[in-house]
RNA sequence: GGAGAAUUGGCCGAGUGGUUUAAGGCGACGGUUUUGAAAACCGUUGAUGUAACCGCAUCCGGGGGUUCGAAUCCCUCAUUCUCCGCCA
């Protein structure tokens, strides 16, 4: 969340920054609910003060006494005005939470400006589409018969858009977990294996409620959440905490399903493995300093990189404009991958900085060893990869004529040597 | 799932309604001493909010209640431990 301190001190300024994300704040009610916020802070602060006075002084007394009993009379009126500040602090507390909850992180001043996907920035492409002498198909089409991946029978035991992976294709939605990590703990990650199912406080921390409540699935009776993505569980680890200088930054690296409902996106992505209620994700998530968060970012951004690079996947990477980026972040790098079977590039992984949005939301903090202060971490994350995606991106760049696939080599240790997947 | 016990600052730990406005210890940091170190001695050492500063307020697992006043009494939830049951 914003700070609702600096948000008041500079409300113009935050509702034009706010305005770029192509929506209309108004930030009127908030500076009202500050000032009374102020005004009975200021109320029961003064009263807990006389409380406190008069407590060591009432100690003293007889209890029988005549002064004892008039000032009990006098302490009992003070004390019940400092309640009704405190009950109706909490009130303009909560209301001023809920509002402030809402509002989206500030985009980074160097963020393009746009209003939605088409004006987002290609900034680079990685390696070359692959030369088929054919007409590429679709994932799905490589596995007519779905011995790899089964829809069908996957609705039939859930629902629509839940899978099953059989044979090769389990094979190498697991290879591909386990190479993702192994090379991440190479770049110095550590590996996390956190709980699938969080609770609310964890979902708040990270962003995913109050807003978006309508995206996750629920418990039924209970309030625990099926993770949307290990960003999540990972840096909640450290909610509430403070965290020792010299530990950051912190890197981890977590695999996870992720659990998404897919509100508002009924209709698209209909067919095959690229938008599903359950997927595998490697996430990489980093809590840092804030004068490190931007280059820490670029590493990440970097790392996400090398999983494509080792699997010779063609890719580019998109900067996000500020009509696109998500209600967290401050900056977005994504990773699109091609796909030549559908001819387009589609992202596999969304890696972003979000400042001290989400330090904030979830009292992460670490102890400045000169100045012995609590400064609020930085947070980053990436998927590295999104599993399924990637799996898409090999049965489609590595289709040969007859509908086989080749296993990219730096897979086929993961593989017991597989080296050719048929249908 | 059942029964019992527990939860106090970085760690240990005292505290059963008002000099606790959280003792004491350990650790850490600074100083004295020393050729250097250790030991000893002295001092400092939790968080949040607010304030230019002195300070003030809040926090004893979370939330609520009783009271002029709660770490302490009551209710409730969570977590941990022990025993029993069930189970991969």
């Amino acid at each position: 969340m914003l700070d609702v301190r600096y948000l008041c001190d500079n409300i113009d300024e935050v509702e034009g920054i706010l305005k770029k994300r192509g929506k209309d704040f108004d930030l009127s009610k908030i500076k009202e609910l500050a000032a009374q916020r102020k005004d009975l802070t200021q109320t029961y602060e003064l009263n807990q003060q006389k409380l406190n006075q008069n407590k060591h002084l009432m100690a003293k007394l007889d209890k029988k006494s005549e002064e004892f009993i008039q000032k009990r009379d006098e302490m009992k009126e003070i004390s019940s005005t400092s309640k009704e500040a405190k009950v109706k602090l909490a009130e303009v507390m909560e209301q001023l939470d809920e509002l402030v909850m809402f509002l989206p992180n500030l985009p980074q001043n160097d963020v393009p400006l746009g209003k939605g996907e088409d004006d987002n920035i290609v900034l680079r492409y990685w390696g070359e589409k692959p030369i088929l002498d054919f007409e590429p198909k679709n994932h799905w089409d490589l596995d007519p018969n779905q011995n790899l991946m089964d829809f069908e029978r996957g609705s039939k035991i859930t629902g629509t858009k839940f899978t099953v992976m059989k044979k090769a294709a389990a094979t190498m939605e697991r290879a591909l977990i386990s190479f993702m990590i192994d090379n991440h703990l190479d770049s110095g990650y550590d590996e996390i294996f956190p709980p699938f199912v969080v609770n609310k406080e964890a979902m708040t921390g990270t962003g995913q409620l109050p807003k978006f409540a309508d995206d996750a699935f629920k418990i039924d009776g209970m309030e625990y959440y099926l993770v949307p993505t290990a960003e999540v569980p990972v840096t909640n680890l450290y909610q509430n905490e403070i965290i020792p200088e010299d530990k950051l930054p912190l890197k981890m690296v977590a695999y996870t399903a992720c659990f998404r409902k897919e509100a508002g996106s009924a209709g698209k992505d209909t067919r095959g493995l690229i938008r599903q209620h359950q997927f595998n994700k490697v996430e990489l998530v980093k809590i840092t300093k804030p004068e490190d968060s931007h280059k820490e970012h670029l590493a990440l951004l970097a790392d996400a990189e090398s999983i494509l690079q080792k699997l010779n996947l063609h890719y580019r990477v998109v900067e996000l404009c500020t009509g696109d980026l998500g209600f967290s972040a401050s900056k977005c790098y994504d990773i699109e991958v091609w796909l030549p079977g559908q001819n387009k590039y589609r992202e596999i992984s969304s890696v972003s900085n979000f400042l001290d949005f989400q330090g904030r939301r979830a009292k992460i903090r670490y102890k400045n060893k000169e100045t012995k202060k609590n400064i609020i971490a930085h947070t980053i994350n990436g998927s590295a990869l999104a599993v399924g995606r990637t799996l898409v991106a090999i049965f489609e760049n590595y289709q040969q004529k007859d509908g086989s696939i080749v296993v990219p080599e730096a897979l086929r240790p993961y593989m017991r040597g597989m080296e050719v997947i048929k249908g």
